[in-house]
DNA sequence: CTAATTTAGTTGCTTTTGTGAACTATACCG
DNA sequence: CGGTATAGTTCACAAAAGCAACTAAATTAG
């Protein structure tokens, strides 16, 4: 492994991970297999998928999507999706599906089958856009707004317990940095789409 | 923003105002006002969604994993489960498929089929445990240990990138929140677990 | 002005993921 | 010994993601 390439890595221990006793207590049947053979580099052991981000971001939102889903499915009977959908829509006020979808994170043919099944049960209204024909303006009925705020009462409960560790000062730092990771990333993630399509046009090119 | 509870009027424009930047625009004048919604609500502003802890949260996952998707499918041939299944097994060393499940944050259902797929490839090694027939025993194969750090070290790019912002100290921050999160959450979630299966069985028990 | 191209939304299809439950085989407990 | 718990595999299904084809309306080019 090249440590050099992700530099940032290269303190003896990247997060601190060897500080905190959490991995440590894990039990002691199988720690000793491979670790030795590791910490050879440098001095301490070298980065492995426990020091990285994503990897706690994502154990993190799997987390935070079981128990919003525990909660949420059985209650008001809606999906993850659907509740976003109308907590979106709710800050929204009266948007096309297009831009709904955007501030979702979906892509407009999911965002177009799960507002179609809000609009069924009467939770989204619908109307045409008067500007644009191809387009339809959507925006929460009564029980739609109703609904998004009871879920989203709930919600900000779920979040209490969630971050019942964190002081008030912590919370405002873990969002802020999130927000800043989420700006970086979103560049990020649509250079790697321009390049994937690019050299896909490339091949093409040279077929 | 007004706190009316049906003021669905409170768009200023229809709906072409906001594109990607509104939500970063207005951060910065959120911040004093403290509209951070999961403990002192109910002051000033109504707090919507994106005051909220786990939308950021599902936000970033995504984005994670298209990046991650993006960068690993084509060039390993590997889902996320798999490099996933691949980068922890790699940690752990020799361990039975539970243990291997867990620390990945998979049903052990799950976590059977990531495997035999990796074994059909030549990636995972399978033993039987000589000490509990029941069991069997999984490793990395010299090959799997190979593609795991090179996929390893993709990674630690892809967060370099999506990390770019933060200095050294707050990405430190960052994980170390994250990780008390995923601690406190993790108690929640089998707390409300508890409760589901509880009330399911026992429906005329007592409180 | 028509014709080609773009855009908004819908729909069909495929793959991946998450979840639970049935089933086999072994282990453990009384 | 019999009953129960556990490890792993398999099946079934629902939710989610992503892609591409399709329609209808809008825009742009010639």
């Amino acid at each position: 492994m090249n440590k050099s390439k992700h530099g940032w890595v290269k303190a003896p221990s990247p997060y601190g991970r060897d500080a905190r006793g959490e991995r440590e207590r894990e039990a002691g049947s199988r720690e000793q297999v491979h670790r030795a053979g590791w910490s050879l580099e440098d001095d301490a052991a070298a980065p492995d998928i426990r020091d990285l981000f994503s990897f706690e971001l994502q154990r993190l939102a799997g987390l935070s999507t079981r128990i919003a889903t525990l909660s949420i499915r059985p209650k008001y009977g809606l999906t993850a999706r659907e509740w976003r959908a109308l907590a979106v829509l709710r800050y929204l006020g009266t948007v096309p599906l297009q831009e709904l979808a955007k501030h979702s994170g979906l892509l407009k043919s999911q965002m177009s089958r799960t507002v179609s099944g809000l609009i069924d049960r009467g939770y989204i209204q619908k109307a045409a856009n008067p500007e644009d024909g191809r387009s339809i303006l959507l925006r929460l009925s009564p029980e739609g707004l109703d609904l998004s705020e009871r879920v989203l009462d709930d919600s900000f409960e779920r979040n209490e317990h969630m971050l019942a560790t964190l002081s008030y000062a912590e919370r405002q730092i873990l969002v802020e940095l999130m927000r800043r990771v989420i700006r970086t990333s979103s560049t990020y993630f649509h250079d790697l789409k321009q390049q994937a399509t690019q050299s896909d046009l490339d091949q093409l090119d040279e077929e």
